[in-house]
DNA sequence: GTCTATAGCATGATAGAC
DNA sequence: GTCTATCATGCTATAGAC
């Protein structure tokens, strides 16, 4: 009962709360105004705070960003990564893959002002937090290097195409869906099948 | 031998060519920059000017960014259009896919400012702007519905998968190589028959 | 924790010299 | 055609009231 006070130091007390909405209004306002344009006035705006009040929550405003951006990562790389771990032991290399695939895309849209933002922010921030996040983005890319060569070793995927190519194309394709997927028109799970398809059977009629 | 005096009034006079080097300037600054962050000081140092000197040659900053995103999508269309039109008549509607995905491919690379600022900016100009872009980039849109529709009438292209997901795998797969597409390593010719050969073929070993 | 007020700086745009 | 100089505006960040 030692820490079970009338006020107990739960989580979520309101400095938390708060910190975690201006993180939410500051993705929605950077992806869509980019770096320079989504000021701290929009941002403390759409908090329902006035910009002042930021910096009891957050060092600068740089700091605000990096953390949208890093936020937006993490969470795209453990959705990934759970969804792998979930599948049966003799799940095939190109399973593995596909499942990536959609477990990518549905975290995309899902977290779409996250995932927009960490993907427009990163050529435009200051080099040091673009170093930063780079280097993040880079250890989730060795992610899917790996699936893809597992794919490879296996025969599975064939071997005729570079590689890297294939890895871009992919995250090309599933994070363009942040900008023109809206929720109301096709589900997400139709969305991340289709897409997964497409790329790993193929567009081409085989019947 | 009328409009052939000693200065003829033919193209390229001093003012076109400042003018164009302004604009590539700008999809330089831009792309990276962004919308608010790119400003005319910094466009006008890259074009070895200095700010006030753009407005002889632009009326507003905004005229300028919007000129940068309509020659960007203009000339992917173009080269889109253009490379249709070469194939042979008896060419199938899979052809021209596979060619509309290379060219896009190879412009976007070769234009990367362009293609990535149009990209970018989007979402982030003033909705003015905005919507004259969207309109055009809705027009260049519905020749790839076309191509789409096209493949599965001709029953070349799989039925099961939406024709729009399918258009937006593409472009996205497409439009992110302006992002990561360094020349030097591998040739751009190679990237587009890859990507058109993993989203038409798939990547799935048929041995 | 959030506010108001303000200092210090950079921006877009314009006017006029050359 | 391009420059310098300048105005009005809007930004980040800080200080101090509440």
């Amino acid at each position: 009962m030692a820490r079970a006070k009338t006020r107990p130091p739960k989580r979520a007390r309101k400095s938390e709360v708060t910190r975690a909405g201006i993180l939410d209004a500051a993705a929605r306002v950077l992806r869509t105004r980019g770096y320079s344009g989504g000021t701290l006035q929009d941002i403390a705006a759409e908090s329902g705070l006035k910009a002042g009040s930021l910096y009891y929550h957050f060092d600068s405003r740089e700091r605000l960003v990096e953390e949208v951006m890093a936020v937006g990562l993490a969470r795209a790389r453990a959705a990934v990564e759970s969804r792998i771990a979930e599948l049966p032991v003799r799940a095939t290399a190109l399973d593995r893959l596909k499942a990536a695939i959609e477990a990518h895309l549905l975290m995309t849209v899902e977290q779409e002002d996250y995932t927009s933002a960490t993907i427009k922010l990163i050529w435009q921030v200051p080099p040091e937090i673009r170093e930063r996040q780079l280097a993040e983005q880079r250890a989730y890319g060795s992610l899917w290097k790996k699936l893809i060569a597992d794919g490879r070793r296996a025969g599975l995927i064939r071997g005729d195409l570079d590689p890297s190519v294939v890895r871009m194309g992919i995250l090309g394709a599933l994070n363009w869906a942040a900008d023109w997927f809206r929720s109301g028109k096709l589900p997400a799970r139709r969305v991340a099948s289709d897409l997964a398809a497409m790329m790993i059977e193929g567009l081409s009629n085989s019947d």
